[in-house]
DNA sequence: CGCGTGATTGAAACCCTTCAAGTTTAGTGG
DNA sequence: CCACTAAACTTGAAGGGTTTCAATCACGCG
């Protein structure tokens, strides 16, 4: 699986910010919603559902883009907290930028491209979960992000791929 | 959640062609991939796992678009079937026409809105399979989907929703 | 050094699956 | 239109993969 493609959605005079691990970029329930562009570091999407528990809807490394498509097609607050896992260097998107008129020919097609890959990576997810036991969820996971698994603390990729930490952790002590 | 909007991809001199209930659309395992865009009754992309389990992707009932947009983008073989649960009426679509070239501004913005809207779904989708319980699963469903339950086996709804048809026949029979 | 976060390990509980049988429904041909 | 057969749904018992809960361990950092 590889990253986005280079830069789409750019708005010309946007510029890079700086961000510690920890902030948070975005909370539940906001209405302005946020897209980024990430250059350097690591960011988190999540969201936490009825009965408390967290669930890491997606990470986002360099030259990836994070953002909740979702609420913003549907026109709702959004359910998803995006926060920094390492120290970020980011830029800040509109997520209206997506399909605007002023967009160039050029431009929509690599947003178009962008959203494409999007729901490859999001369809290929979902059959993980109805199909793959946990232990064959890992091994997806480390297939597809080798390059991930040292920067996220286990209970992150855990809630990540739907399954408890000690799960996880159980199933690695197998492999050995 | 409401179909998409109408029409986008469409190529000015395809024609509507017809398919009995029981038609396959598309084989797992082949390269020349197809869309279809839905006029009249209900088609179905499912896939077979490892172990011989069939998973139903998507339904699409009058107005969707159907195909298998993970394939076109990495560019791999499908692993999707796609056949029709009814007798069908729809338009065949070249995938390809997402983001050519010749496509007018108007048309790339219509896929986008396409595409935005899949991707919502699928996030929605996502967090459904990670969070919910089985029964929870199919209350939702029936919110999303009121219309479909009749339309469709309780197997298939079964599958789609992560869950054996037994699992749902006991919910059933428990929410009298 | 000590605290806090994350990882590990084990036992019990649970939800769902699996397997099997029986019942209902739908489709087809006579 | 009925009879027959296959497909779909239901129901129950047993089993299994994960979760839950709790305790312990490991480690990085102030």
């Amino acid at each position: 699986m590889s990253p986005s493609p280079s830069l789409p959605l750019q708005d010309p005079n946007t510029q890079i910010k700086f961000f510690k691990k920890g902030t948070i970029l975005q909370n539940k329930g906001e209405v302005h919603l946020k897209a980024f562009y990430i250059k350097k570091g690591l960011v988190r999407s999540y969201t936490i559902d009825s009965k408390g528990k967290q669930h890491v809807f997606m990470f986002a490394p360099e030259e990836w883009i994070i953002g909740d498509i979702e609420a913003y097609q549907y026109k709702h607050p959004t359910e998803l907290f995006i926060d920094c896992l390492e120290d970020t260097e980011l830029i800040k998107l509109k997520i209206d930028h997506l399909d605007q008129d002023q967009l160039s020919h050029d431009q929509l097609k690599k947003n178009l491209h962008l959203l494409g890959r999007r729901v490859g990576l999001l369809q290929r997810r979902v059959l993980m979960l109805m199909s793959a036991t946990a232990s064959e969820r890992y091994a997806l996971f480390l297939k597809d992000y080798p390059y991930l698994p040292n920067r996220i603390p286990q209970y992150m990729i855990a809630s990540y791929l739907g399954i408890t930490p000690e799960a996880l952790s159980k199933i690695r002590s197998q492999k050995t």
